[in-house]
DNA sequence: GTCTATACATCGATAGAC
DNA sequence: GTCTATCGATGTATAGAC
């Protein structure tokens, strides 16, 4: 499970009542929601409070009487995101492969919200000052990551589908790298590339039987959608 | 040939008289050096120029005398980048794997680097925003790297020391998106990732052939040094 | 060519009225 | 819970003396 900055901040205010909570806390949402679009644009250091309040239609006051600093503010939204993806987010299926198809569509989908891959792509670089706010929380979610997909990638050598001098972890941080630098060409040039199709020539080229159609697997027959992982970067 | 954003400064700073310019020249050359320091611990926006001019042992008057402006520094930080990149650099190489196996030999040169590695990271994700005084910088400059890098694929494929089903154009694109995020990783976590050998470990998959020695095409039997391409990111 | 002084903007955060 | 008012810090850039 991932560690996040502010687990302590998240326990209590699951514990406020709810009707005050559904209140207040629609406000909070929207407060987070401008905070993601401005650190994305922007980054942390250079966007403002200023500019969420204004979004939010509010005053710089008002703003920090809900997240009591910036810096607050920040751990919030990388919280928030946390939520959704562990909510969407399976990497202990017992098939790698299908793991990497996840991410695979987790590639597709990420093309249609800029906003949150402005946002990672941005605070990563930036949280490479030991210095920033969000450095800790980055350090511990790409170990988290690596270990993940280098999960993925063991299962899917043990099971003989991939060369045996290949070592799956190291597999892990190029496909994690593979995404990460994707998505900077692709912000600077949305006609540069198609990270999906990329990625998935990737896995490709070092997963034998990548493409497969899987009828055996068919764990899938509830009907529920595909797992989507979110937030990944 | 790369197109830069100060063509015209640069012509007009080599037009000046030679003596003139040595003196100012040093003067420039450390504060060029400071510049690309900040810049790489906090990006452009949140450097600052106080920051520069304390480096160089200056004060902030006497800096924006050799350069007019914030972002005129940062142009200027760039070029010079360039200009050494330039004279590092040959792509153009009739054989495609020792133009890879270059690459390989700068991500190993950049570890020894970190500064400008920070430097061309954080700037690359800041300069996302297309009102980021670099965005047209990068846009170009990975258009001139993706056509190098695609260039070298092509004469591969056509070899037939890769694969026919892969796009060479396609696979330059992965090539870098590999190099940039791998540097993140890296500079989150020095100890996350081997760079020059992750990228090996990738080359060797795609490309036939890639570890051979090459006695054949000794056109470096001058006892010059292996050229070193610079700053590609 | 370098300095001091200063103008002027923006920012994060606090105090206290309502 | 939201506001106005304000403080103090920081930042870019200019004017003018030396």
């Amino acid at each position: 499970m991932v560690r996040t900055m502010t687990d302590t901040n998240t326990a209590a205010r699951v514990r406020k009542p709810r009707g005050e909570y559904a209140k207040t806390g629609a406000k909070r949402e929207a407060i987070l929601d401008a905070a993601l679009e401005v650190f994305a644009e922007s980054g942390y250091r250079a966007g403002s409070l200023r500019e969420v309040a204004q979004r939010v239609g509010m005053s710089e006051a008002g703003l920090l009487h809900h997240f009591r600093s910036k810096s607050a503010l920040l751990q919030a939204v990388l919280d928030r995101r946390d939520d959704l993806s562990r909510a969407l987010v399976d990497f202990d299926l017992p098939d790698g492969v299908a793991s990497l198809r996840g991410l695979v569509t987790l590639a597709e989908h990420n093309a249609s919200i800029p906003g949150v891959i402005e946002l990672y792509c941005t605070l990563s670089a930036e949280a490479t000052s030991p210095d920033h706010p969000a450095h800790a929380y980055f350090v511990q979610r790409y170990e988290f990551v690596r270990t993940s997909i280098g999960g993925a990638f063991e299962r899917i050598a043990a099971s003989g589908r991939m060369s045996s001098d290949l070592d799956p972890h190291r597999v892990a941080v190029t496909t994690i790298a593979l995404m990460d630098g994707l998505q900077v060409q692709w912000l600077l040039d949305r006609d540069s590339t198609d990270m999906a199709a990329a990625l998935a020539e990737f896995f490709r080229a070092f997963v034998d039987g990548f493409d497969d159609v899987d009828e055996a697997g068919d764990t899938d027959a509830d009907g529920g959608e595909e797992p989507i992982l979110g937030g990944l970067s």
